[in-house]
DNA sequence: CTTCATTTGTGAAACTGTTCACAGTGTGAA
DNA sequence: TTCACACTGTGAACAGTTTCACAAATGAAG
């Protein structure tokens, strides 16, 4: 029986909690903790004890009553679900103001290796970026073959992004996670994650705005 | 009768969708188009018809039969709702390689108005970036009072997020969009939205790693 | 050894968001 | 003017997620 029964599908905001959780319990074994409870934990994560412990059982750890949970195994557990991103290569392409802004954003973070970048602009290749190498576009299918990059970030104009997902999506990549404030097509069973700034400014302006409104209209 | 009933609250998905709607409706408008089914505007947000007639019932636009939305009515309506954005002004904290590529990245963009930016240091302020003025952190209050701000953006780094996060409540602001990698603590009632560039890269990685197993179990 | 206070694990309820399916309707064609 | 079609509007089913509430487990204290 090579299939674990654990390995069932885990929902998107469960793995992205669980990212966030990975954060917290490096800080608290960093300071030393040793032991977290539900409730330590949704205090940090801003959410709730019920969260938390639900999510935990989702990847199907376990703590024990009046102890909480040990970091240092919960932690492990954790990372070894997620973050193969140690294992995934990853590359960036679009090495405008954005996109430099990202590539330093995850420089030096643990799980993260941004094997490549790509460019149109000829200025731009052949540098070195944040120990990231910058390639012309024309090289990618090359690129991302021989560095095994399985992830693609795309930090281009709007107009270029369905066609440099179309690119990596032939070179392989299986995921895309796009900055570009479009929504991208692709083949089924792919998975691309949206970063939509625009979006989320929009949110926050919308809910802030209708504030100002209720305090108002309460006189 | 003050309180107009549409008034009612629109779930955050929703207003997310109808942010891209928006876009999307411009773009069509610059081309010449007038009118749009719902499959027509499904196909372009990547989402299905059944969505998208629900968002507009949800803001109370309606179509007709046969003839589609008309696209300059559907927009007004839209903008009207969200785009209050035209009359928030936004701060920006922490002009590092993040901020500055947000402050570009929004710059010019119709709806945003960045009406100043702060920095604790000195060598940033006094500037001018993408039209912004950079002031130093301890005019914070006073600018964002004169310049009735009400949306802060929080591009610094993770152990001064949340002691900026308060100077901003403080200062009167009432959403927050927070692109530092930690959980804010504001008071209720005060919107915030996360942009977690983390957990967003850690999300496709998860799926795209999975992805990977499930081919090679499947031999 | 027993009791008590505390925290986990989890079934079930409540809630939220999405999709279905079809009645109703305006439009263009004849 | 009538007809048939292709669309919208929406109640209701469905799916997914969060919260509740409580039994079971554990360690600490007496």
């Amino acid at each position: 029986m090579s299939n674990k029964p654990t390995a069932a599908a885990i929902p998107g905001n469960t793995i992205g909690r669980l990212s966030l959780y990975r954060r917290l319990l490096q800080e608290l074994l960093a300071q030393g903790t040793r032991q977290v409870y539900s409730h330590q934990l949704a205090r940090l994560a801003v959410s709730t004890p019920s969260q938390v412990r639900r999510d935990l059982m989702t990847i199907g750890f376990s703590g024990s009553p009046r102890r909480g949970y040990t970091i240092s195994e919960l932690l492990a557990n954790i990372e070894g679900l997620l973050a193969r991103s140690i294992e995934t290569s990853v590359a960036l392409v679009g090495v405008g103001n954005l996109g430099r802004a990202i590539l330093a954003y995850y420089a030096n973070r643990q799980p993260v290796r941004f094997a490549a970048a790509f460019d149109r602009a000829p200025e731009k290749t052949g540098r070195i970026l944040h120990g990231c190498r910058c390639y012309p576009v024309s090289e990618m299918a090359e690129v991302i073959a021989r560095e095994q990059i399985h992830v693609g970030v795309i930090a281009v104009p709007a107009a270029e992004a369905q066609g440099v997902a179309d690119q990596l999506v032939l070179a392989g990549v299986r995921g895309i996670l796009n900055f570009a404030p479009v929504r991208l097509h692709v083949p089924a069973g792919l998975y691309v994650e949206h970063v939509d700034l625009m979006m989320a400014l929009d949110k926050v302006a919308y809910y802030a705005h209708q504030q100002v409104e209720q305090q108002d209209s309460s006189r």
